[in-house]
DNA sequence: TACAGTATCGAACGAACGTTCGACTAATTC
DNA sequence: GAATTAGTCGAACGTTCGTTCGATACTGTA
């Protein structure tokens, strides 16, 4: 029998896109174990077990997801730090590029923050090499920044899992209709962090307000 | 065929107690989805049909989990609230209660903050009642503060929600080998929040530095 | 001693689960 | 035109799931 929607031409490289892109919104709607294959199977209309000549378990879907996602943020973002040297402004870019990329792919973003207890033996130690590279990173930047001077005594590692709690937690409240999209939102989150973790040690708070990343609304409209 | 085990008197009323204790545990593990019946009938060494006796669902075991960690935060929080007036007092007594009842109850706050989807109809309306109304507690707090003219101009609900972003993201990351205890690790998110808000706009960095909530060592040690 | 209520459990229910198998088509290669 | 390969699927596998039923013991009251 023919595929019955002509109006969809998803050569094979696509179709395995296509059902993960189903998958992250399963998975994001019922989470991992909650969903079944058979969800997936309906939602994406491919037959149960047409979907295991794409992948060969759930676990490898759920890693294929978390981990295109992962790697392409991490892409993105180094990326875009060649262009920046001083620490804060390098700061800025990693939690724009994070909010950014956040409110972009909602779905599979909160696949990524929710379900990483869900992923098992190979697959979780590989997603959480990604993850610790990706946490070297900001701490790195956050150490840059602490060696210039420009924070208080704060603990640096409860510093950096602190903005990545504020910007992870974003899924679960953010709502489009009302509030603040990825340029706004990210620069909120990097005053907050920037100005808190200052600590009173630089007198003039206003002197981080002046070099807002203004190529981010760019990239916005570039990208949608 | 009498209890097995004679050291532990599980009096009726304490039994269930002792059932929702081992759930907890056992949902904070393999998640609501992942964690069967069986699982928590093995970890309470309750049988499989026993545990019915002491709950009607496995929905309601996890609304009965949720329910109570958040109304005993919540009932904590009001009595603590009383002795204090000040806008920034309050917002410190919040987080330093919030962070401390998270790292005493570590398991009981991983099913409250990552279970929240899996509470479905009856059940799940209720918990966003408590939730919506912790929520406003700390919302009119910061509007407080805002009133008194500590904050910048910083949208509100991207404020009080990041704070939660970073008090609800400890689970994922707190280890109580490395990483400060329940009042430095409050003071230090309190720290965060309060400059990062401030956005420049009072310019002795210092002053809220002064009036650290001293109390809360020994609440955790008179509760300990 | 009889009765009622509380507490407990083994065994089973039907449904849903992840995964596999063998068969079938449609295109590509020789 | 025969053989090969990639893509697709219905049907079934054995297992585990949440929940229920009926029976059994213990505990107080009449």
């Amino acid at each position: 029998m023919p595929r019955s929607n002509p109006a969809q031409t998803d050569t094979p490289p696509n179709k395995l896109k296509h059902i993960l892109g189903h998958a992250a919104r399963v998975f994001s709607e019922k989470g991992f174990e909650g969903a079944s294959i058979r969800d997936i199977s309906r939602a994406s209309r491919v037959s149960l077990a047409g979907l295991y000549y794409y992948f060969e378990s759930k676990q490898k879907l759920l890693y294929l997801i978390q981990s295109n996602a992962f790697t392409s943020i991490l892409r993105r973002l180094e990326e875009r730090l060649e262009a920046a040297q001083k620490p804060e402004q390098r700061l800025r870019i990693l939690i724009s590029n994070h909010i950014e990329y956040f409110l972009r792919n909602p779905l599979e973003m909160k696949v990524l923050a929710h379900e990483e207890d869900a992923l098992e033996a190979p697959y979780r130690k590989e997603l959480l090499e990604i993850k610790r590279r990706y946490y070297e990173i900001a701490r790195a930047i956050f150490d840059d920044l602490r060696r210039e001077g420009e924070t208080g005594r704060i603990n640096p590692r409860v510093a950096v899992l602190s903005l990545f709690g504020m910007m992870n937690w974003v899924y679960k409240w953010h709502n489009p209709k009302v509030d603040p999209h990825a340029e706004a939102l990210g620069d909120a989150i990097a005053g907050i962090f920037l100005h808190g973790v200052c600590n009173g040690k630089s007198e003039n708070g206003a002197r981080t307000q002046l070099l807002r990343d203004r190529s981010a609304e760019q990239r916005v409209r570039a990208a949608g």
